[in-house]
DNA sequence: TAATAATCGAGACGGTACGTCTTGTCTTCGT
DNA sequence: ACGAAGACAAGACGTACCGTCTCGATTATTA
């Protein structure tokens, strides 16, 4: 009886909206399948399979398995990557580098990091995705930012953060075993006093 | 009596002897179809016809195309790494880096190891061959050596080796410029600070 | 209102449905290949290329080139052996002889059969359909049982099709040249004398 | 002053002689592989590497398959083909078409006569070994040349061998089975009395 | 006693079909 | 219009066999 608006949403578009149940699937499926069976193993059959959904489905909304891995795990990676703030310089730096690698080694995020920065060497379309999100500098930011006041040469941040996460992502990607504790905290002085630091509130410093 | 010991055969297996044309048709194949098409758009059926040459002998002798591209690169590799001495330590650490990073950006050799180490992401076989290789350290230690001396606290090899060509080898990975030479120039001398280096205030400390 | 039988569909099956166009290009291919260049030298990979049709598409809907080739051919074998009804039981006969030699000779669909035929010695899925087809025993029927009454004593069908068209069948596959009209009319006056026939000589005798 | 050339072999060529070793070890592979795999499943690799012997050897004195076959079989073929004499022609007839039918079902070289039957159907050089070889009416030509005399009017040899053998060898090579001792009896009667046999010495005949 | 020559087993060679897999597109139905 | 199902053309996968070739070793005849 009621006159029937048949406007049931907010949404101007006709048609059938996206399904939302479909994307979720779908990213799920992704994040899933890295951890059992590895990028390589990884199919756009499989994911569509494995998510319930068609296979047109998954094409309408991402051209390659990196984009789906990419929106699938780039918010869990930002925010894993959150350092908190420490009581005191030395400190923020260490504990982001133990953060970072840990991530690396053993996050599904980190994984997922790894398989893109990897599927980003053979595709200029993956590559674009893995400069626009430039994990490294982004997550080594606020830490330089907050030890930069104790220093009196750090460099431009971008520099800094690959001297502080450079060399823990390479190990990752070329080497057996990631670094130490001890190996971190070293390589913590090591910028620390190269970038002359004061990290004046320990009176002995320098 | 006999004055010689029967050692007849260098050779001692029957059967047609392996075909050394081949073995360079494949890969020198490999070499120019990386530059040309790109790693991911590399096939084994298209090796083998590019070399002129049978798929089955392709597989007799590599499981991959890495394993193929490894074989093809790492001796250009090593020897377009071989950092000259210099007349200073803090030349030795910029005059490397600098190698390093063009290497990376520009050879074809160079090429090659990024491709290898983005496969190495999807492929624990590659994996496997990236670490035996471990490019960086290698390359790393003679100029680190010949730099210890002037460093009151450099650490152990590896980890410096990590903190001098990390940063590098990440900007080569996941960035779209590599360093400027004045950026190199920069991350040399916050290593050298960091090291406790007494660089050229004793030039005739050599 | 109508009590409107909800049958709608005669299509029950979700997804696309069989090519219809890429069936008849399989069919099609076979036929005229076969024909070129021998069975032996047909190929699944070549079939499919030949129809213009994807190679999975071949395998999705038949097992083997002997499979496609029964359907492409079996038909037609059929209709090309329907012996018209002759004037007299001993022209019934020989007609059916002759039709059945030239079939093997010179039909595509004969040379299809004989082709079959091989194969079934060596493949035991063949060998079943080849089986199932019975082409002796269902082509000579209808000509066996026009004759019946004229006989007195022919033995069961499956041995009176046997004795009749076994030994042109035998020809086709084991000798150059198959027979001439003058032996296949003796062929069929012996069994004919042999069934104990007292043919049209007493027209009345029916 | 010669005493006597001593040529003592009717081998003049120099070079190493044919290694009967060999040769024998090939035939009895093939023998073996027919009857444990079937001849799709042999295979020229396989029966090298079955008989010990090199690949080269084989082709050095055979061209394929069949042919190796062919020879392994041919003597076996036509000694287990050879049909002892009966005390009358109707036992002639009959006991020839057993021992055909259970040649042809059972014994390895009726086995191996099939499968070259249906190769010779694919390739036109085994047809003429097939055509030379002519079994059917090598083995019934002295069977139907002791009948013969017992009947009035039976037609050339090679079609009364054809109208004799041509519906065993169809059953054996069209039908899952052979056909029945009673059946062979009926064929054998039927013929007898087509040929206007008057096998009369038999005071009970007919 | 050597030289010559054809054989032997072994196995790599360039090719090519096998049957399976994944790709990205398309075509159908039902919601 | 979207979503699921699944067929479509294309083409790489790694394996098997093809028939040829190249080895070293063996076994004959001829000089």
């Amino acid at each position: 009886m009621s006159p029937a608006a048949p406007e049931p949403a907010p949404s101007a578009k006709p048609g059938r909206p996206r399904s939302d149940r479909a994307r979720r699937a779908v990213l799920h499926a992704v994040d899933d399948m890295l951890i059992e069976d590895g990028y390589a193993a990884m199919t756009m059959k499989g994911i569509a399979e494995r998510a319930g959904v068609g296979r047109q489905t998954v094409y309408r909304w991402w051209s390659t398995k990196a984009e789906i891995l990419m929106e699938a795990s780039e918010a869990d990676a930002r925010s894993e990557l959150r350092s908190p703030e420490q009581s005191d310089p030395a400190r923020e730096l260490s504990s982001y580098l133990m953060l970072l690698r840990t991530f690396l080694a053993t996050s599904p995020a980190g994984v997922a990091y790894r398989a893109l920065v990897g599927e980003a060497q053979h595709d200029p379309a993956v590559r674009q995705l893995i400069e626009r999100a430039d994990l490294l500098t982004t997550s080594a930011r606020p830490v330089l930012l907050r030890v930069q006041p104790f220093t009196k040469a750090m460099p431009a941040i971008e520099l800094a953060a690959a001297q502080l996460a450079g060399p823990v992502l390479s190990q990752a990607l070329t080497t057996p075993e990631p670094f130490t504790d001890d190996a971190l905290r070293a390589h913590a002085d090591t910028l620390a006093s190269g970038w002359h630091a004061r990290f004046g509130s320990h009176p002995e410093a320098m």
